[in-house]
DNA sequence: CCTGACCACTCGTCTATACGAGTATGGGTG
DNA sequence: CACCCATACTCGTATAGACGAGTGGTCAGG
């Protein structure tokens, strides 16, 4: 067991009415946030810890589980607690889907991220017809069934979003858009050849904490919440074409827009 | 003490491998998400539910632990735990900032709140000089010095949302917008008085944990993350006159954007 | 040299207990 | 009737102990 580094936490203080598992998170924090413990490195194990401010294991373990909420470190069974290091984040470009970015044979997932030297995959491909939800029909305009594309985005073999394109069935049917691969420029370049010009997209951003599922789905680590994006796409006569539904890893996105001034 | 509403709750799997709190966390939010227990409602308390279950209370307060990093209850010392009523959100569009939004007496804020039946409040006003951060530094051109203007929102008594906007002292220096109220429109209304034009906003969104000084400033529960905004105001002559950093309660906010199709 | 058993260390789960502190309620007292 | 206080409930904090399970190293044996 390697000695503990001296100096870099404090002690406690028993006058305090701030709880000892908060005081005890207060110094990893600090200590943290200083560089004392670097991306990745490892903290002080929960017995060291114990040892070192002659507390008991679970209030060691509070301590640790504060940290954890706030998404500043994660645990591995077996190894340790670890700063949680801060991947590289994908910006989003409020322009990414005008239509000059269009003209490629890959999708524009794939050329950003090759462009930006990572490996991306899609995963999950599934297309098929369905009821629509409330939501979604009220957003289309009040389809009975619509076509649905899911799929899951992974950045270097790490899952950072997934996603869910709804279409009117009346627009998508026995179209390249109801293959799993649409082809060169995506579904919105196929939308525009079938005679459905696009005018606008809206988006509407929200943050929250994942739900079990897409804690399973993105492998997110506690702490990290999700970026919920749902896009409708509008033609140039106003009428609803598409619905995409995207929840992102929170930790993986920057989202980018520009707004005129009017 | 009431008894419990019967079939509730299930009962534990003990061959299962998963954890009994995360069990116990299961049975809660399928009740939740069921509606069984409504917004706002109380959860059977920590005794009732090691009643229920047999299991110990540390098991149980593990259990809803989680629930309460998923951000679906909350605690209340002496009181119990609750359903997490959702909030209503205040929906910020992409066009908050066009000019034809700028001609009222009061601030943005102010107007929509009032709009939307809601009693807004401004707090902290606080106006100095100061030295910019690295980031603000290069955001703004490099400037050596900058005004800085921070603020804090609030709707019906809850903190939402503060902010803190930097401007290069050589444009804001013995203006109206070195005044805590820089009048009518606002500090845009007073920047294209000065001559600087608006001409575009740069927005970037992210979503994060929020630091304990944010859990603070925003009084936010467990499980509640923050929506960070950097926004930067370009001039006609593409110079950066303004740096807007805000930090959202996510559970009061989603952003609206209308992006062209080019 | 490789393999497998063992071991030490890590975090994960769970029990049982204790006391403190905030809240609400009801009943007794003034 | 109004007030205060006792009380019983709530969750918050902390201790001590136990066992399980994942990881990685050492070391003996093939």
């Amino acid at each position: 067991m390697a000695p503990l580094p001296s100096g870099v936490l404090g002690s406690l203080d028993s006058t305090s009415d701030r709880a000892v598992f908060r005081q005890i998170a207060d110094q990893l924090r600090e200590a943290i946030d200083k560089g004392r413990f670097k991306e990745g490195a490892k903290l002080p194990s929960e017995s060291e810890l114990v040892e070192r401010f002659g507390v008991s294991r679970m209030t060691v373990r509070n301590a640790l589980s504060v940290l954890q909420g706030e998404g500043l470190v994660h645990s591995e069974h077996g190894k340790g607690v670890f700063v949680r290091p801060r991947p590289p984040v994908r910006r989003l470009a409020s322009d990414r889907f005008a239509r000059r970015h269009r003209d490629q044979g890959k999708s524009a997932f794939t050329v950003e991220a090759e462009a930006a030297g990572s490996r991306p995959e899609v995963d999950n491909l599934q297309v098929k017809e369905e009821r629509p939800t409330r939501d979604i029909a009220t957003r289309l305009g009040e389809p009975r069934k619509v076509l649905a594309r899911r799929r899951r985005y992974l950045l270097d073999g790490r899952p950072v979003e997934f996603a869910a394109s709804f279409l009117p069935l009346d627009i998508a049917r026995d179209t390249p858009i109801a293959q799993p691969n649409p082809g060169p420029g995506g579904i919105y370049a196929r939308l525009e050849e079938l005679g459905h010009r696009l005018d606008h997209f809206d988006e509407e951003v929200r943050a929250r904490m994942p739900t079990p599922a897409e804690v399973k789905t993105l492998h997110l680590a506690a702490g990290v919440p999700v970026i919920h994006l749902v896009r409708t796409a509008y033609d140039t006569e106003g009428r609803a074409v598409e619905v995409c539904d995207t929840v992102m890893a929170a930790d993986a996105y920057v989202l980018a827009y520009q707004l005129p001034a009017n």
